[in-house]
Parts: C-alpha cells; structure tokens; sequence
DNA sequence: CAGTGGTCTAGACCACGCT
DNA sequence: GCGTGGTCTAGACCACTGG
C-alpha cells in the first residue's frame, strides 16, 4: 500500500538518514529541539518505536542527546584544545611565568575557562599495563593520585598517576590535595622527567567512567597514557587520562630533527 | 509478582550489566558466542524485546557484535601500534635502509602484517577547518590525494592529504598511485617540512565512514589532522586520518629540550 | 531447511521536568 | 497536571547464514 514499504532499506534507516541530513544540512541547528516521538511518528507515518529506533541511532552517533520530561535536541561539540607537547615542559613553564599550578589549569584558564580539581590518593595493585610500563612486578603496591578535573564545575576529566611506592613515599604527592611546585613536583624531589612515551587508544567509556564523568550517549573517550623516565631511563611516573571526545581537541607540535 | 520486577533499576539494565559482568570477569572471552535472544529471554524471563535493549547497549559500548544468521559474539581488539612521531622522519627513514615504500607500510610490515592503498586523486573545494590550516580561501580549490589503507586486505585507515594546487601541478603527486621518494615525495621536490603540527579529536564515525571501512556499531574513530610546515613556515600539507579505534594504538615519543 | 538476528506494530504504564 | 522520553510486552514477518 505505502510506496515506501518493502522498499530494500528498512524504515529507521530512512527517517535516521532523512533526519541525520537535516543536521547536517543546517536545518536542525545544534541546541535545537526535536518535535516529540509521537509527532514525528505521525509525520512519517510509523509507530512510534520504529521513530525512537531510528532516534536512538543518531543518538549513539553522538548527533542528538534526550532527556525525560524536556525532549530531544541535537549536540553541540565545544571541545577546548589540550596542548599536549607543551605539557610537562620546564621551560615553558619559566616562560609562562609560572603562575603557581599546573599546566592544565593554565591552559584551561588560557581558553577564559575556570578549572578545578579533585585529588584522591590511594594504594593498589596497578593494573597491568600500568605495571608494565612502571616497570613493577604485577603483585607489587603502587601509588596512584586520583584526580576529577573540572571546567566551570563541569567534570571533565580523569587523570590518574602512578609512582612507585619507594618514590613518593613521605612526599607531598601522598597528600590528597592539589600540590604544586615550579617545574613540576618530582622535579623538586630531584627527579627530572627527561624523555616522555605517549600512548593513546580510542574507545567507548565503560559504565563508570560514563557516571563520573556524566557522559551522554554517544560520547567515546580518549585513553591517554603518558609514561615519564629520568635520566637513567627509569620510569618515573605512569599517568593515565580519560578524556571525553566531546570535550577534547589534543594538539602536538613537533619539531622533528 | 516478580521481585525483580518494580525495582529501581530497568531490566534491560540489570541484564546488561550481568552480562557486561561475565565479559569483564572472563567468563565470556573475546570470540565466545552469546546464548541466541530467544534463550536469553527464557533464561532472564522477560521479552525478547527486552533482551535485545540490553545487547544493543552493550553493542553501542563495544563489546558485542552481531550477525544476522550467525549470532553474536563477544569482540576482541588487537589494535595495531601506529609510531605517530616516527613518522615523516628523514632521519628514521635513513635509519631504517629506506626500503623503498612509506613510513606507514614500513611500519605496518614490520608488525609482521601485509599493507596495502588504494589511491584516488581529486581537486576540490577544502573543508572549513582544511582550508584554514592550509592558508588557503575558502572558494580556492585544492588537490587533495585520498587513501584507503589496508592491512591484510581489511581496511584499516582513511587518510586525505591536502595540497596547494600550484604546490603540485605537474609533479608525481597528481598521479592516482603510491608514489614514493626517499624523506618523502615534498622533499624530492624541493620542500622540507620542517615542523609539523597534529590535532586529534574523538568522536563517532560519519554513516560514510562507518561503510567505507566496515566499522561493527560501537566503534568511534580519532580524526588526526596534520599540517606540514616548510622552513619560512607556511604550510606545505595537510593530511586528515580516520582511525577506527578498534585497530589503532597511536604512540608518540618526546624528548622535551 | 532450520536457526539466527533485524524490523515493525499496537498498546500500556512509568518517571522525570517543567509551569 | 501535562508533556516528554523510557520501559516493557506479545506477536508477526523478514533476511541472512549455515549445514
């Protein structure tokens, strides 16, 4: 009957691929509202679970976002840029002239953003690749720093850092608070980080991280393990960020000779 | 009547989380198949409906993935590690006795796997973001050289690189194949990039993508985009790379001086 | 062919957010 | 209270994969 029926593409393809265009194309603009499930059920003439099927695809594609009681209404991505290289880097610190915290708050202030943080210290068994690249047996207990970090209140997100228990013990970074000093921490212990490893996987968030963080739907993450080593080649520190693809833009600048 | 029933949380939630449970413990192994939907709904006494809202969320997080007429198993991840800093390094390039193809394949060929690109050449209007990060119009068109990679003759990456048109005209670059010069096709022409400068966001792949490269439901990509600057510092190329995050691990390594 | 996941419907009730 | 999305059911048919 319907011309549109037993066509080869099934329905919540259609109305997903009609509506995705719609966004795209600009019609939908980010923040705007959808109209309800019921009427756009009428509209294409389907039930109203074959609307919420398609709805839910572009939901996990990350182009709309739901909330009970207020609608639907198309995602809007700000993500602020991360300056990795510039991380970590005594030298910029001197010439940022060192306004007292770490370089994430600064490059986060840097944006007109107000950055704030958590920090939990705890002692565990590491996971295993953390373990490995620390260079630890798999038994062995190692520190970690926890940290939520936050813009304008908002989580942002998890930062991780393991030492090993040798290495910190006594010092300031066993305290569960924000510490700082001009160069970095471990430098002031006279532990210069002299090379950096960087790893970085992309993935879905697991359950926790999606509540920590307050992720919706179809936000994948950055995983991004930074291995320091000292002079003797040693690692040093095993830091492990969880960064929400909505809210980051990484940049490198390298300078290759 | 059911004790389950009425409780806070959904049923399609506790179902999932048991079985993202059995993943996590490893009683479910990357590879098992999953009971069929219809066991499931016995085993768990609710709808099949109900059942499948639970494996489609643990699809969308990806740790399933489902065929039609062959079930669903549990997926595993054996990303390949991708030498980010390496890259484009004449130094690495002479270190390595230059065997006559790019870093990429060298690289890919060195983890014991066989790679392999489509070529296709194209003169277009550039992207916003592109045609910024190379100094050109927006209006003024561009040559840009689009890549399917493949591993083992699965796809594995897309990689556009984008070039000035007066850069290229004429030159070896226009031609739709591998083209190959030791330190790089630019430099056998004349022009060294001396610094280069990597963006990396997260996020869920476009439906285009997603076909192009096979993607199971689940899998986000990282988009790197770098630019290539030569020794007055303008841009020379920038090339744009969609990374499935099932096959990629990206590494870099820094030596901060 | 049998077994599996994919689509679709009609109808019901619940939970949250706003006014 | 009303409007919204979230959950759930029962039942039907289709489409792909494998023996």
């Amino acid at each position: 009957m319907d011309p549109t029926r037993g066509s080869a593409r099934p329905l919540r393809e259609q109305i997903a691929d009609k509506l995705r265009q719609l966004i795209t194309n600009g019609e939908l603009q980010p923040g705007d509202r959808l109209s309800p499930e019921e009427v756009l059920a009428e509209q294409y003439k389907v039930s109203r679970q074959t609307i919420r099927a398609a709805l839910q695809d572009l939901t996990a594609e990350g182009l709309l976002m739901a909330s009970r009681g207020r609608g639907r209404i198309v995602r809007a991505y700000k993500p602020l840029t991360w300056h990795i290289s510039r991380y970590e880097s005594r030298h910029h610190h001197e010439e940022a002239g060192d306004p007292g915290e770490d370089q994430w708050s600064t490059d986060v202030r840097a944006q007109g953003r107000e950055p704030r943080q958590d920090v939990k210290v705890e002692i565990v068994e590491p996971p295993a690749h953390v373990a490995d690249l620390l260079g630890v047996g798999p038994d062995e207990l190692v520190v970690v720093r926890r940290r939520i970090r936050y813009v304008d209140e908002v989580p942002y997100q998890l930062a991780d850092s393991y030492f090993r228990e040798t290495l910190v013990q006594g010092t300031p970074l066993m305290q569960p608070r924000d510490v700082y000093a001009p160069g970095g921490v471990l430098a002031s212990l006279g532990h210069i980080q002299t090379r950096y490893v960087e790893d970085l996987v992309v993935r879905m968030p697991t359950k926790g991280e999606k509540t920590q963080l307050g992720l919706p739907a179809g936000t994948p993450v950055a995983e991004l393990t930074r291995t320091g080593y000292d002079t003797d080649g040693k690692p040093l520190r095993v830091m492990v960020t969880i960064a929400p693809g909505d809210r980051h833009r990484f940049r490198w600048e390298l300078d290759p000779t």
